[in-house]
DNA sequence: GACCCAAGTCAATGATCGTTGACATGGCTG
DNA sequence: CAGCCATGTCAACGATCATTGACTTGGGTC
């Protein structure tokens, strides 16, 4: 933001005194720390070590652990990159991730990963309604477009959501013939999901 | 199993001294605990206070936390009524279950509900692998039959669980046009997945 | 009826973690 | 250079919770 600030981040290691820095160190460790660990999971003093700060400061510029997780969700969910999905290769890539590509997606899947694990937490699921609806399904369904396209963004939000939970109890990558059927079935599954309905009735 | 037990509970509400009843208390009250709160938000005085019992006997019984857990994951996939699902009314009755049904049909959706919440807990992912595999994917797969069985039942079980988060997220029920598209959309899914496939390539 | 073991009760311990407020310090203003 | 405020550090508190071991009680056995 501020063009005054001293050029590429001095030595690394230790910031100078910014608040704005540490305040996005923060932010930043906590949206990886929910996403992988759940609200409940997540200790405070984990994001402070990985922010290279002090536990006190969470305090000082979020509030709290409640407020933080309030804020990351919402970092999280700020950019809608939805817009860039491509309709045509939608499907096959992201049936490629599920299935168990070497390294996992993270810049898509990490926004599901996050919504996952909020939803699955009774502390933080009440605090998903409004935002899931606003920053997510709302995108999606207008990606979509077309006819019934509330009720699509929701079964495409739903089905990749348990795809990444099946990813999760999965031990070993899908091999031969199953991952073939199932990068078949998934792909087709969302192809489905982005033609608009065939017959309205 | 004994059937020199006394008949009918006595007035309820206390137990005589038998350990078999009061173990079986504390797993069905684990059970409900865990599939709803999840391991980490489970505390053993609630599930020894729903079981009327002391929480040292959870000690007595089960050795712990953990192992109650694991007990409770067991039991909770050890009848496998997989085998009484109907292929013809499946895909429409779990749709409207899952669309938002005002009761939950708890019979069914309990064990994928215990699932989803062992697998999005860091704790207790890691003890899903080979028990889901045998418990649940096994007896799926087996009743699905025919080719690309194996892929067929992980996304059988994963979308329902996506459509399990979704519903917990989804605050209002859904109504109307949505409702309509969501079951004819969801019920297409689980169709297409119990059908063998059409072009085995 | 006395005895003994299983079943159940109770209080305390120790660890974890969010939170808090007092204190130190760097860097900019005057 | 002196002073002040924002920034950062530290130690401790208080709550929660699983775990533990000593203690009590019931009921079947000899």
């Amino acid at each position: 933001m501020n063009d005054t600030m001293s050029l590429v981040d001095p030595p690394a290691g230790s910031r100078k005194r910014d608040a704005e820095a540490t305040r996005a160190a923060i932010l930043e460790a906590a949206k990886a720390q929910f996403a992988l660990l759940g609200y409940d999971c997540t200790v405070l003093r984990d994001i402070a070590r990985e922010a290279g700060v002090d536990v006190a400061l969470v305090k000082r510029y979020f509030g709290g652990k409640e407020a933080l997780f309030l804020a990351a969700l919402k970092a999280s969910f700020g950019t809608d990159d939805v817009r860039g999905w491509d309709r045509a290769t939608f499907p096959h890539e992201v049936a490629t991730v599920l299935a168990g590509s070497p390294h996992i997606d993270e810049a898509r899947t990490h926004r599901f990963q996050f919504l996952l694990r909020a939803a699955t937490s009774p502390t933080t699921a009440p605090l998903l309604n409004v935002l899931v609806q606003d920053r997510l399904l709302g995108p999606i369904r207008e990606w979509l477009g077309g006819a019934g396209a509330g009720a699509r963004a929701r079964i495409l939000a739903a089905t990749y959501i348990g795809f990444l939970v099946e990813r999760l109890i999965r031990g070993a990558p899908l091999l031969g013939r199953e991952r073939e059927e199932y990068l078949t079935r998934v792909t087709a599954i969302f192809t489905a999901l982005i033609t608009e309905g065939d017959e309205p009735t």
